[in-house]
DNA sequence: CGAAACTGTGTCCCTCGGATACAGAGTACT
DNA sequence: AGTACTCTGTATCCGAGGGACACAGTTTCG
């Protein structure tokens, strides 16, 4: 499993190219959006592991090899999986300043993940974005137009925000852990080794086990602050012509 | 190849358990140690599908099924080869106020994902930490030990930190896009699809390729800068004597 | 010195991804 | 209409890889 290899030409094709005119020989009698949702039903179910080419055919009810007619291998079959299991973008709240639109578009998409946590090892290492995922992140990039941001700027909060949404679908995938006190996870382990983690052992035993699972919004909400703080700043210091303002001198931030 | 099935009781007693005593029959001619750093090499060289018990064994001059007297299977040689990657966290730089601190430890953690790509993909999912695991946390939440967070923030800061670390070194794991501009990645695909990408096409113009890559530090500049507003703020509203400041109500913080 | 326990090995099996060759179905051209 | 071409689904086969199992050798304890 997990061969790895993926042709990036025909994925290419597979996720950006148009349906293509009639053909000669016997119509199809599949399609790629049937297939994806196959295999998204099923590694919803039992995770990426659990995907398996004769699983998604046994589900359509062809031959596992039919589906070859369709994708290159299993790796692309994931990446159109990813690409439909994201979906297109909701459209922003109405009214909403860059902020309210970031807060929102950044909890949609931990959602998204949430529902699928397969999503989660799909998306390690670089890869090929498909449409869906780009328009995700062209909303983010519009959110920010006119903050006086710079374009790398712009596309480092998206990689921030992404980031937070999918380690946040993470931790909290299957709420495995009911409690986040001292009783579940760290917390037994802690236990015991006191003298070893100190820090920790006084961190968890201050957990209201029923108010925690709050880390989304709390990593959320100290990202924007930081983003509006530079927003901010960058607006008092020098309001220039909405022009070519390029990355700002000066290393890390600030 | 990834089997998933993680035997949980076997894992505690590798990653936590004593070196035992001595035993009855022939001494062992490989150790935990050995067979991890082999893993390591392989999968340094050619990524977590390139890890096969046939290739450790090889690298280690003894039999495939030899490895199972060590190691349950092979995901539990991948947590192995986890811990003992991430290794130790550094000491914190002395004389360092908090967001120093966390600072280091951010860059020093990315710096281990860098080394180790596969680690990424082996950090998905719930999963037991080690020894190692534990101590880097207990760094995060001894250096903001005094700055009015609740514990429970405390561990969300570090959820928030790790996952940036984590995320950053996916993005810029092997430095593929040499510049990143509108050359590379993104660029390509919105190149001839400007009227569907407006504002990521805007953004892509104004990039200096040369200075790009700097997402880790934006990013980090960010998140340290919200904390900052955070720590403020509440020493300022509520210098309360440090007892159970649990966390505070009102949802989404600020 | 024998028994017990542990190590490394050889062999076997199952699952899974994928290549290949083939038979049928539908379309385009004469 | 008929024929040739092309595309679809299938059956068969292969190799890689994880892991079970039984066995032989080795070391230590009673």
């Amino acid at each position: 499993m997990e061969t790895g290899d993926v042709d990036q030409r025909r994925l290419f094709e597979l996720l950006w190219g148009t349906p293509a005119g009639p053909r000669r020989g016997p119509r199809p009698t599949l399609t790629l959006a049937a297939i994806a949702g196959a295999g998204i039903a099923i590694a919803d179910a039992d995770g990426l592991e659990g995907l398996t080419m004769q699983r998604v055919a046994e589900s359509l009810d062809v031959t596992k090899m039919a589906l070859y007619r369709y994708v290159p291998g299993r790796a692309e079959l994931v990446a159109l999986m990813l690409e439909a299991a994201v979906g297109e973008p909701p459209p922003p709240p109405a009214g909403a300043d860059w902020r309210g639109q970031l807060d929102d578009w950044t909890r949609q998409l931990f959602d998204r993940f949430r529902r699928h946590p397969w999503a989660q090892a799909a998306t390690v290492g670089p890869r090929l974005p498909g449409p869906n995922e780009l328009a995700w992140l062209e909303r983010v990039v519009a959110a920010l137009a006119g903050t006086g941001l710079t374009g790398a700027e712009q596309l480092d909060v998206a990689v921030l925000l992404v980031g937070h949404a999918r380690n946040l679908a993470q931790h909290a995938a299957p709420d495995d852990a009911p409690g986040g006190g001292r009783e579940s996870g760290f917390g037994v382990l802690v236990r015991g080794r006191e003298e070893r983690f100190p820090a920790l052992d006084a961190a968890l035993r201050g957990i209201d086990p029923a108010a925690a699972d709050q880390a989304l919004d709390f990593g959320l909400a100290r990202i924007l602050d930081g983003i509006e703080a530079l927003i901010t700043a960058r607006a008092a210091a020098g309001p220039r012509s909405g022009g070519a303002a390029e990355r700002a001198p000066g290393g890390r931030g600030e």
